[in-house]
DNA sequence: CAGATATTTCGATCATATTGGAAATATGGA
DNA sequence: TCCATATTTCCAATATGATCGAAATATCTG
């Protein structure tokens, strides 16, 4: 992961709204969710939804289908693990002390995963 | 974390000056860094790193202490690990079976940890 | 083909963020 | 006290982003 795709997902998922889509998105899985669906579980106009949509798929955080009339909207998990790499491989170099805070986290995604 | 937290670190970390400082700030561990040092290490002026500095730190991502005459920034992790937790629990709800991807970067932080 | 549904694109306005220069504040040393 | 260093604050210019209505495009159905 390259230091300015981070910086893009990351202010893609620095909004309000666009962190609601993409939280809606994970939690829906591989099967995604219709852009009309995401806009009325969130109470969005489309041409927002359509906007935020688009910003996270140019940070390569969402990945979407036709299907019909509908297009389909999914989460990208390998970008997500990419992000989350990104982050963890930061905070470990260097100072490994500082990650004793990350082993109840750790637990936590062991216990789901 | 709640999610105006969450998206306040996102939007705050997704700028490229800002990242880099954090970055810096992480590797750097609990001694932290101080401004000047900072500015001289990734070439910016005084002011704009200032700036920057104060959004992270509205933020809650780094902390400041003063000695002497500089001003010693650090990143806090505690802030950075409920970020992680936050988006990790974000993806397990749900979907563990898109936990997969993440199993790899788990064992990473597990070797590190 | 005509009509209905789904989504995107366009265009304008408004708000917010970024940048850089210059001045102000705070600390330590002579 | 006076000066040098360190950092922040102020200010204005510029750029970028968000929002919304309206129109355009694409797909399905009758």
């Amino acid at each position: 992961m390259e230091s300015k795709s981070a910086v893009n997902m990351l202010s893609a998922l620095g909004h309000d709204g666009r962190l609601a889509i993409f939280r809606l998105l994970v939690k829906a899985g591989p099967v995604g969710i219709a852009a009309g669906d995401i806009a009325r579980t969130l109470d969005v106009l489309p041409n927002s939804l359509s906007a935020n949509l688009n910003v996270l798929s140019h940070a390569a955080l969402v990945t979407s289908r036709r299907e019909g009339r509908s297009i389909i909207y999914s989460a990208d998990y390998g970008a997500m693990s990419g992000l989350l790499g990104f982050l963890m491989e930061d905070c470990c170099n260097g100072a490994p002390e500082v990650c004793a805070p990350l082993g109840a986290i750790v637990a936590k995604a062991g216990a789901c995963c």
